[in-house]
DNA sequence: TTATTATTTAACGTATACGTAAAGTAACTC
DNA sequence: GAGTTACTTTACGTATACGTTAAATAATAA
């Protein structure tokens, strides 16, 4: 009806399978409702699979995507939980700015290799 | 001696298992002279590890990093192949952006996230 | 009511990227 | 020349991330 959303509505959606939600569910990224045996998504498990298929994009393992998922949901109460959350969010940082590193090396390879073909023909 | 490294030489220095670069080599992404049976990495053969150990921070797959490292020995003497070259220098850079705009967003998130833990503190 | 469609759980199959023995060879070391 | 070191090939094992039947159930259409 208004923000729910089947399986199969979200996978086409996002053009994944229904198998890949229902996985992701196994590994604890999502926990969608249930009316009856049916799975029910709502606007925010909708955000978490747009969270997951960007981490996915980012050549992350499902079991680091959960841990960067549980980094949102995380109470902060408890002051060592918060410690490591903190270190958790910046080691996450720093792979991110080591990813943005390599990609410019690679761009800027790419380009190389494209002035090269280019200058031959 | 010179700029050549034994298979463990390598193995240290990238601090990788000597049995993934020999799994690289049977998945065609180098190919180490031999001396007798023992495989001998050139200056060139590490320059190649290298790039396939940055590709694989990126999270693409071996199969993916093949073809990039391809794109570097292509000869373009060949018409159709050089605009298939052209196409995948492309598509990568595609990839690569996108990979960009999704760390940049995921930068933000996690700066969102430290904001506020550290305003419950 | 029967048939089709949509979804479920359960379970086995598959590709990727290695890890881990096992068994052999070649070159120094004592 | 027997042992240690440094490799080698061969082969089976394993974790991750799903794909693919199979069998059951529930809702909708004819």
């Amino acid at each position: 009806m208004d923000g729910l959303f089947s399986i199969n509505e979200l996978a086409e959606a996002f053009d994944i399978s229904a198998r890949a939600i229902r996985f992701y569910e196994d590994k604890g990224l999502i926990a969608p409702e249930r009316v009856g045996s049916r799975r029910v998504y709502t606007k925010r498990d909708r955000g978490r699979l747009q969270l997951i298929l960007r981490g996915k994009r980012l050549g992350f393992s499902l079991a680091e995507i959960r841990e960067y998922l549980d980094m949102y949901d995380q109470d902060p109460t408890q002051q060592a939980q918060t410690r490591l959350l903190l270190e958790k969010v910046s080691e996450r940082r720093m792979q991110l700015e080591q990813q943005m590193i390599d990609i410019q090396d690679t761009l800027a390879d790419l380009e190389d290799i494209e002035t090269q073909i280019k200058a031959r023909l």
